[in-house]
DNA sequence: CCTTTGTTTCAGTAATGACTGAAACAACTG
DNA sequence: CAGTTGTTTCAGTCATTACTGAAACAAAGG
């Protein structure tokens, strides 16, 4: 990686790494994290020099953090490139990942489970099958879900004010 | 798979995609899947056949599960073999899993993390890298660990009535 | 409209991660 | 202590996913 700050070279490859133990291509992630410590926009080109992969992987790995939302397109002027920048906040940022992930990645197996619990009423358990189980944990996904629904209601601030309350917060949640 | 309810059949598929897409190897989520909709326990033999995969993959991925601590053995009299089950209560399952991720995919991020913003103390950032953004992510990224800390307190039965309060979260967040 | 500049697509290849089967190991049994 | 039953390890193979480079496409400029 040219012209890369030792500590920007060590956070992207973190950032990365992070990325893909989480099922987010390392790429991504690390384009994610270029453009995240990046204090100006950077256009497809820098993005791979910097990051020694091809042009084709930056254009699809940036396409991903656009459907993402992520990150966004710039314009400067005298200049017809498409630039790249991530959001702003680190927060907002955040919720929309969180967002992101749940519709993708948890909301179609709630969908599934729950067409498990129904499928049991037409053809039920046999002997080896705990329909209990699948029944509780089918509520368990939904209570996490709505719990989510509600969090995504209250702003940024106030989220990040909860947040920091530290040790009050088990006796907030313990003592209702 | 032999002698397995479709509904059964339906939810290991599922789980084993849900865990892919969150960096659990599919056949270890596949085994976690069976278990936990199985109302006797399983020796290895039988999640073999019963999965159609090869024994040494199923003790891998059991030891795996182990791991986590999400599973257990239990021994039936008479016979020497190990037999597999889930843990009971499924949001202490969540909780298991909420820990060891949290140890393993996300606290060594925060420790790189620390480190790149110590590093810059010593080795200022130039004109490209953009500090306060790195400082700003490290803030937000030991928030939320802390606030994980601050929620593994908090035993399940508390939590889960906390999870059920609907559509009063926000306010209850939001009003502090 | 032809050239330049930039982006996207896609077939083929490379890298990675998952899985298998054979062999080693371990523990019990008669 | 030889045979039986069950488990684990590991080198090699297979499958999947990621990545590349060339070609197609798109848009603007001269």
């Amino acid at each position: 990686m040219p012209d890369l700050h030792p500590v920007a070279h060590k956070f992207i490859l973190h950032w990365g790494e992070m990325g893909a133990r989480w099922g987010i291509n390392r790429t991504v992630a690390q384009i994610h994290a270029l453009l995240l410590v990046s204090r100006e926009s950077l256009h497809a080109e820098e993005i791979a020099a910097t990051l020694q992969v091809s042009r084709s992987n930056v254009s699809t790995s940036l396409r991903e953090l656009l459907a993402w939302g992520i990150v966004r397109t710039a314009q400067k002027l005298g200049d017809r490139r498409d630039y790249y920048e991530a959001v702003g906040d680190v927060w907002d940022m955040a919720r929309i990942i969180a967002r992101e992930r749940k519709r993708r990645e948890f909301d179609p197996t709630v969908v599934a489970l729950r067409e498990c619990v129904q499928e049991l009423e037409a053809r039920p358990a046999d002997d080896a099958l705990d329909a209990a189980r699948l029944a509780e944990l089918l509520e368990f996904l939904e209570t996490l879900s709505d719990l989510y629904g509600q969090l995504d209601k209250v702003p940024s601030p106030a989220l990040k004010r909860f947040a920091r309350l530290g040790s009050k917060i088990p006796r907030i949640i313990g003592g209702l």
